[in-house]
DNA sequence: TTGATTTCCATTAAATACCATGTTATTCCT
DNA sequence: AGGAATAACATGGTATTTAATGGAAATCAA
């Protein structure tokens, strides 16, 4: 059973902005959509409210009920509770998956993260990234500008250690 | 039960990527995969993220898992697991040893790691590794070039001594 | 009615399952 | 222990299925 978001895959978008979810990303979707059967198709999350990103990203239902359940945890009045549900579900929007394996963009989506003919969809474990291919592109240099100093990428998989998690997850920004 | 991947195999590489699995390594990802049985075939994740590398990793359903729940117990929008995401999600594919015993590598991952006509498998105890039979024997050429100094060896060898193994695993890297 | 959105159908390129063969390793029997 | 029978492996070729994608029909909305 499949239950994370793997690999990079790069779809067409037309002009009605269709575009097909990767086939391994609706194995993930279906099993963890607790709705789901096999004669109907899985339902998704897309969240663009993440205003820096320059991405859109997908969860599955299992996975943003977690991310639901943790601002469900924060003092019901608070500010940074509010902030948190405009990100989050203020601007997101739960789409289907259609009978062809694609959801639909909206232009308000595409404009927002500058799509055009192309959607590179990233895996990201409990959740996916969608990106115009050059951004990602980018995106991707500037991690490998961040890891290139040997010393700061062994300090980052060393976040991976067992016996170094507990101590170094504090600090993690 | 057979645990850890271990020996050097090399095999052959066809059009279209496909490339037997060392049964040895076969018996391994069984074992180490929760969904498998004696009726169908155990999968795997390939790992093609560690860029400097040369190389593709690949990881039993057990070994993988262990690393995803490293990575989820980090901040859940934190730098550190973006990277970690990107390197170990983003750059993997999780696939499936066929009735034959064999893969596919994509030509994408063939291309990253210059595979034309054979793939070698290295056996890296937790996780294998795929090279271009040239570029390993210039890898294990590197290795060897390390420890030709017999103190530096030595040094080396002590991490396996359980007295010092704590003192020196925090400055390993 | 007309523009937008959604459902349905068709095509083709790619991925996967299936079958066959030679070769090596293992088992079993005498 | 020797040799025959059997099983397991690596590998090549072919057939079938699935995925991605374009376009048309149908539904909905203003």
């Amino acid at each position: 059973m499949i239950k994370r978001f793997r690999g990079e895959w790069t779809n067409k978008v037309d002009a009605k902005g269709r575009v097909s979810i990767p086939a391994s990303f609706r194995r993930v979707l279906e099993t963890c959509d607790p709705d789901w059967n096999e004669s109907l198709f899985p339902s998704l999350v897309l969240v663009y409210g993440r205003k820096g990103s320059g991405c859109i990203e997908g969860y599955s239902i299992r996975s943003i009920q977690e991310v639901d359940d943790m601002i469900s945890a924060l003092p019901r009045y608070s500010k940074n509770r509010e902030i948190l549900e405009r990100l989050l579900n203020s601007n997101s929007v739960q789409t289907q998956v259609d009978e062809n394996g694609r959801i639909v963009l909206s232009s308000k989506l595409r404009e927002m993260i500058g799509i055009t003919g192309e959607a590179l969809f990233a895996g990201m474990g409990e959740k996916f990234q969608i990106w115009n291919p050059n951004s990602y592109q980018k995106n991707m240099l500037e991690i490998f500008e961040i890891i290139k100093d040997p010393g700061s990428e062994q300090r980052i998989f060393d976040l991976l250690d067992k016996k170094t998690i507990n101590k170094n997850s504090d600090k993690d920004d």
